[in-house]
RNA sequence: GUGGGCGUAGCUCAGCUGGUAGAGCUCCUGGUUGUGGUCCAGGCGGUCGGGGGUUCGAGUCCCCUCGCUCACCCCA
């Protein structure tokens, strides 16, 4: 038992019963994004290290400590995947997307990885679905990539929804609002819990979430970033608010919405189910407006979101899906003649399997049961074969496999 | 990285204060049922995660280790 190799921790096999489901999660994504001009990129599942430092940023947890890195035998320092937006950017500016129409819309579906320890909803290897709008600044573009997960997530079945909304500013003035609230802290750090002092420097933002008495009573007179807003930032914000509104978006702003990526500016978002363990956050996204020329394109504007998945799945959005009907299943044991019938009936468009485990007569009509096919056909010593309805009950005899694959065509009664 | 819970047949689990491994489900075979989903009988299947120790004897006790899982940090 030692030595049985097990699938690597925080991986997992996706077996046929929870296939059917991604699939139908992805189709609906297609239909969903695709009908509002998004268009599907695949890009590697590994890039340049530099890639993700430069653009996900030096000082967050994915690139501290969450990263896959190793060398190629060409020494090249190479990363699979953390995260979508990156590597999106990069072949925005290497295929010069900038000169087609903008916004420049995309979206994809694939695999990612970062090294954490496992848990309820989190994986070393997840899967994303995600879209990216390159090229606009306008309110409408973050409104309706809100709009557009939202909308998915809910006609996927994915229960217990909850759309959080808040803006960081741009840069300026969040650095402003982080110095006032770090400001704020260090003036009552007595009576806040060692936890929260200790991240002063760190991640102020997090004081929002505790529930030390000491701490909520200095949080409930912390500044708040909506009031650093510049006033075209707030501006942009309220446009944000009001088209989510206009289209009967339910959300809740809250300013103390932090995402773990530096690149965002702007409006960012994340959508939480409750039906989750800790890890709630079905997706979540932003504006980053900076980063395109952060990783050596023009400075270009972009808004996007990805969304696990996994969670998606767990949250109960599993659409019903239905298995291809069995419309002819052939009793072994399989010769040429068997084996030419059932590649006919295909052939001819039917459903057609034969026994491949040597089955008695009662097995093979077990297995017939468990696969809910329509007929069963043996051949008899003499050649001619035996074709039962198993819906009707009805029995006959054909002369040869091509009458039995024309009186299956004709069914449904025989 | 850290902490809690758990690791016995493919799956779900039982195994009392240590005595040398069981049940149900699944699968296969035979019988029964109108040649199929019922019922009956049988069969396949485990070096009890691994290593070491205590003991006449360990799935049961002790130590180490690996794995799974939930949680912290952070998020998909």
């Amino acid at each position: 038992m030692s030595e049985r190799i097990q699938a690597p921790r925080g991986t997992q096999d996706v077996l046929p019963e929870q296939t059917a489901a991604r699939a139908a999660l992805e189709a609906r994504a297609r239909e969903v994004l695709e009908s509002a001009g998004y268009q599907r990129i695949e890009t590697p599942i590994f890039e340049h290290t530099e890639l993700f430092q430069r653009g996900v940023g030096e000082s967050t947890d994915i690139v501290q400590k969450e990263m896959y890195t190793f060398d190629d035998a060409g020494g090249r320092s190479l990363t699979l995947r953390p995260e979508g937006t990156a590597a999106v950017c990069r072949a925005y500016v290497e295929h010069g997307m900038h000169k087609l129409a903008q916004p420049v819309k995309l979206w994809y579906l694939g695999p990612f990885f970062r090294y954490e320890r496992a848990q309820a909803g989190r994986y070393r290897q997840f899967w994303q679905i995600g879209a990216e709008a390159l090229g606009s600044e306008d309110p409408a573009v973050d409104a309706e990539a809100i709009l557009l997960l939202t909308t998915l997530l809910t006609d996927v079945g994915a229960r217990g929804i909850t759309v959080k909304v808040s803006s960081l500013g741009r840069l300026e003035s969040r650095a402003e609002y982080r110095a006032a609230l770090q400001d704020h802290l260090r003036r009552h750090a007595d009576k806040l819990s060692e936890e929260v002092r200790n991240r002063i420097d760190l991640n102020p933002l997090r004081a929002f979430d505790s529930d030390h008495p000491g701490t909520r009573e200095v949080m409930a007179g912390a500044p708040l970033l909506r009031d650093f807003l510049d006033a075209e930032d707030a501006q942009h914000f309220s446009e944000v608010l009001a088209l989510l509104d206009a289209a009967g978006v339910a959300y809740k702003v809250e300013p103390t919405l932090v995402r773990g990526l530096d690149y965002y500016v702007r409006t960012v978002f994340e959508i939480h189910s409750s039906e989750l363990g800790a890890q709630s956050a079905l997706g979540g996204g932003g504006r980053y407006d900076r980063l395109i020329a952060e990783i050596g394109g023009p400075p270009t504007p972009g808004m996007g979101w990805a969304a696990g998945i996994e969670r998606i799945l767990l949250a109960g959005g599993a659409p019903p899906h239905a298995a291809p009907p069995v419309d002819l299943y052939v009793a072994g044991p399989v010769g040429p003649t068997q084996f030419r019938l059932v590649a006919d009936a295909r052939r001819a468009g039917l459903g057609a399997q034969l026994d491949l485990a040597g089955r008695s007569m009662k097995g093979v009509f077990k297995q017939a049961a468990r696969l809910d096919a329509r007929y069963v056909a043996w051949m008899n010593e003499d050649g001619s074969w035996e074709l039962k309805d198993r819906q009707g009950g009805e029995q006959i005899t054909a002369p040869d496999a091509d009458a039995v694959v024309r009186d299956v065509l004709r069914g449904p009664g025989l």
